[in-house]
DNA sequence: TGAGAGGGAA
DNA sequence: CTAGATCCCTCTCA
């Protein structure tokens, strides 16, 4: 029987393993098995990860093999692992790929397997049988190409998700080029753009790229366009992003600005490079009326397409998405998490996840500023706790999100970083106003008129203006300026992508070099404290630790300078010690 | 031709 | 879970 205890894993039989966060070995640990598995709890000694067939299937795709994963759980558990979960994470590593698709003929593709068994059993499931035309013997199958899609998604929903190697159609050609002179690509960058590309015309060329806010998903968006260069569509989330992409585009490539256009609801213009947004394409007049816009996008020659914010693809787009599967996809995200649970159609639609790289170690090279996160607790008053336990579990929330006494911690963090652009990010209107009241900033809502937005945007830019206070446009606004502080008084549910989303918004390096800090101000001993919890994980498996203090505490924070050393570990050892 | 308001959608 | 923001379309007014 083997016993390391120094090793701070514990690997157990139903795949899910056990990480104690004081084990001097923790962090390397983390990063060891941050590809293969995704985090589900993340109290303050013992983290709980989760090891689920798609967690194994992005890593299978980003080029892990099923003996590393095995490596990398011997060399860090503390107990010998469950021999059923090596057998196990083996079998379902080797799923991946155990169907093939290829091509066939003219209208036609096939499925090819070297599993004579699994042939039958596919030919037998009622989802994927219905997509199949004839077998032409124990291991292949024909299919029509209109089809590819949604057997990819059948096939994953019974485990089995398909190696597509039937190849892309070829797009009409565009020439286009980074403009090398005023920008080279970062390392990363390029190993995104290759894992992207990696195996070539028919194996992959298709898949999800990760990388956090600000490190430059637009470069790699726009570095793949050059090398493929081909028509382009580009699907975004919205009409400044679409703008955005635009302008990055006429900036940073020889492409013309004739060749560059919008379609959206402003105006409908379709060039070789054509930039839209995912509402459009599931527009139509009326319920029963036809997808218009879709359908003229659709018949375009595009050699790539390339998805904006992939993780916010709507459920709408999936089905369109099935269609196109002739054509390269690439999606780009910074937190590859859906609360909705269909991560399995991202993966079989547009793509497995080809690269990605913890914030933390993006950060660690300088691409992006370094932050650090505090979690501050704060009472509420007497009148509002009796509120809050004889109302209904519905208004509980709120009531908690809401709570005033977070108006004295937020004076005390403005104070604490007096001239440093700041940001006051809440999801109610009506908490954001109070606020107002009390520290007479400008407010940003939905409501705010565009013209409005920009003043304030530029003054906060110029820093004639050092505190903003927004609603839940931060988690959209794309042209929102950089801060260095933000404080959060509250937000959406257990939301990990808007936690994720939030402190996004200041991790743009600063031209000084200071770091940004993120706190986020909860109410002790109600139902937030749990959902800010969870709306951590992300981060935390980013690399990201959460050090909590008190309201009174907060005096204690060290003052904020370019050359400060980290001071989260510090912090975390007086918790620990206490 | 463009701006702005209001409705519906998801 | 809700509340809030966005987008697209249409209509009206210069």
């Amino acid at each position: 029987m083997i016993y390391r205890p120094d090793n701070p894993l514990i690997v157990q039989s139903d795949m899910t393993m056990l990480l104690e966060t004081a084990s001097p070995y923790y962090e390397e640990t983390r990063d060891a098995i941050a590809s293969f598995a995704e985090i589900a709890k993340s109290p303050e000694h013992m983290h709980t990860y989760r090891i689920t067939p798609i967690s194994l299937w992005n890593a299978a795709s980003s080029g892990i093999t099923p003996d590393e994963v095995m490596e990398r759980l011997t060399r860090h558990s503390r107990f010998e692992i469950p021999a059923n979960l090596l057998r196990t994470v083996r079998d379902i590593m080797e799923r991946f790929g155990k169907v093939r698709i290829e091509s066939h003929d003219d209208d036609c593709l096939k499925i090819v397997t070297d599993d004579a068994t699994l042939m039958t059993q596919l030919c037998s499931t009622p989802e994927v049988k219905d997509l199949l035309q004839e077998k032409t013997d124990g291991h292949t199958c024909t299919l029509r190409s209109v089809n590819r899609g949604l057997l990819k998604q059948a096939l994953m929903k019974i485990g089995y998700p398909a190696l597509d190697t039937a190849g892309y159609r070829q797009g009409d050609p565009f020439p286009v080029a980074l403009k090398e002179d005023v920008l080279s690509l970062r390392p990363y960058q390029v190993l995104a753009r290759d894992a992207f590309h990696r195996g070539g015309s028919s194996l992959g060329g298709s898949g999800v790229i990760a990388l956090p806010s600000g490190s430059g998903k637009t470069v790699v968006g726009m570095a793949v366009m050059a090398l493929l260069k081909t028509h382009t569509l580009i699907i975004t989330t919205g009409v400044t992003a679409v703008r955005q992409w635009i302008r990055e585009i006429l900036d940073k490539t020889d492409g013309h600005p004739d060749f560059v256009g919008e379609y959206t609801g402003h105006t409908k213009e379709i060039r070789p490079v054509t930039v839209t947004t995912y509402q459009i394409l599931t527009s139509r007049k009326s319920r029963d009326d036809d997808f218009v816009h879709f359908h003229i996008l659709n018949n375009r020659p595009w050699g790539l397409i390339i998805y904006d914010e992939v993780h916010l693809l709507p459920a709408q787009v999936f089905r369109f998405t099935a269609s196109l599967q002739a054509v390269r996809r690439l999606g780009l995200t910074a937190t590859l998490i859906r609360e909705d649970g269909r991560e399995g159609d991202v993966f079989s639609l547009v793509g497995p996840k080809c690269f990605d790289m913890p914030w933390r170690v993006v950060e660690e090279q300088g691409w992006i500023a370094e932050a650090s996160c505090y979690e501050i607790r704060v009472p509420i008053s007497v009148q509002d706790r009796l509120r809050y336990v004889t109302s209904s579990p519905r208004q509980r929330f709120r009531i908690a999100a809401e709570n005033d006494g977070k108006h004295r911690v937020v004076e005390r963090l403005i104070d604490a970083h007096k001239g440093e652009k700041t940001l006051i990010i809440g999801q109610y209107l009506d908490q954001i106003h109070r606020i107002r009241e009390r520290f007479g900033a400008p407010v940003i809502t939905g409501r705010t008129p565009q013209c409005e937005r920009d003043t304030l945007f530029r003054e906060f830019r110029d820093g004639e203006l050092s505190l903003l206070i927004v609603s839940s446009v931060a988690n959209f606004a794309i042209d929102l300026p950089d801060a260095s502080v933000a404080i959060q008084v509250s937000g959406k549910f257990g939301s990990r992508q808007e936690e994720a989303q939030r402190l996004g918004r200041i991790l743009r390096p600063k031209p000084d070099g200071r770091p940004a800090r993120f706190y986020t101000v909860v109410t002790t001993d109600t139902e937030e404290q749990d959902f800010a919890l969870k709306r951590q994980l992300f981060l935390t498996e980013q690399g990201y630790e959460y050090v909590i203090l008190d309201e009174d505490e907060i005096d204690c924070l060290e003052p904020v300078t370019s050359t400060a050393p980290r001071n989260v570990v510090r912090f975390h050892s007086q918790k620990h010690s206490r």
